[in-house]
DNA sequence: CTAATATGCAACCAGGAGGTTGCATATGAC
DNA sequence: GTCATATGCAACCTCCTGGTTGCATATTAG
């Protein structure tokens, strides 16, 4: 692997942790797989049935929306909220590049032990 | 899908948001992407290199080894770490999960587009 | 017009995250 | 035995997070 490869790696990894990170609460992974269904919906609409603030799960959608994973369109008095697919993609490759890599350690170490 | 497949759902979520809150850091995530290549590296191995302290490293080990990403075993002085699979597959699930269900909504908009 | 609905904004709060420093302790090397 | 190395523990700090409440504003409904 190339230092130029490496770096973006590097890079990579910086940009995706943010992604990570956004998933990395309940209230939003709900949030997510709730909007993975296609719909889109209004912050009302998404805070009904939740336990917590009109204002708390606003806040977790911004956080979302910075990470990417959502993106929100007015619509009248409304603020529908879409799911987007790219950063799941990322975050997906990123999840596939680390057990590859792992997968083939495994498989070098038990070729050692065998062979 | 029944009441009991959603239930089991939302525990899901649960039980899965730590794993990416864990990964949702960068240092973490480089962690993670390092010990990826199969090898067990102690602490202070793993701290050379980076711009941080041994504790705030250990720290992050600590976080990664709670979310079950991550083991340490004792050998002598030292406290080697090595990846666990496990909760990565189960992290890529998910975003499978979601990904797949996505996908299916965005299909059958489309078949409703065109007719 | 008036009332209800949907959202935005700001202040505030408690607790946790990420990081540091300092010191103690266990183990390996010589 | 002595010294260097590897780690553990605890206190401390700052900033961010997740959540709240209160009030203001825009839009739709009647």
């Amino acid at each position: 692997m190339s230092p130029a490869r490496h770096e973006s790696a590097v890079r990579e990894l910086r940009r995706h942790a943010p992604i990570f990170a956004a998933l990395g609460d309940e209230t939003r992974l709900k949030l997510v797989k709730r909007l993975s269904g296609g719909s889109r919906v209004s912050i009302a609409r998404l805070t009904q049935g939740s336990t917590l603030t009109r204002q708390a799960i606003t806040k977790h959608l911004r956080v979302l929306q910075d990470a990417g994973l959502v993106r929100g369109v007015r619509r009248g008095r409304e603020y529908l909220f879409g799911l987007e697919a790219e950063p799941l993609d990322d975050a997906r490759r990123i999840l596939d590049d680390i057990s590859r890599q792992w997968d083939v350690a495994l498989a070098r170490l038990k070729s050692f032990v065998e062979g």
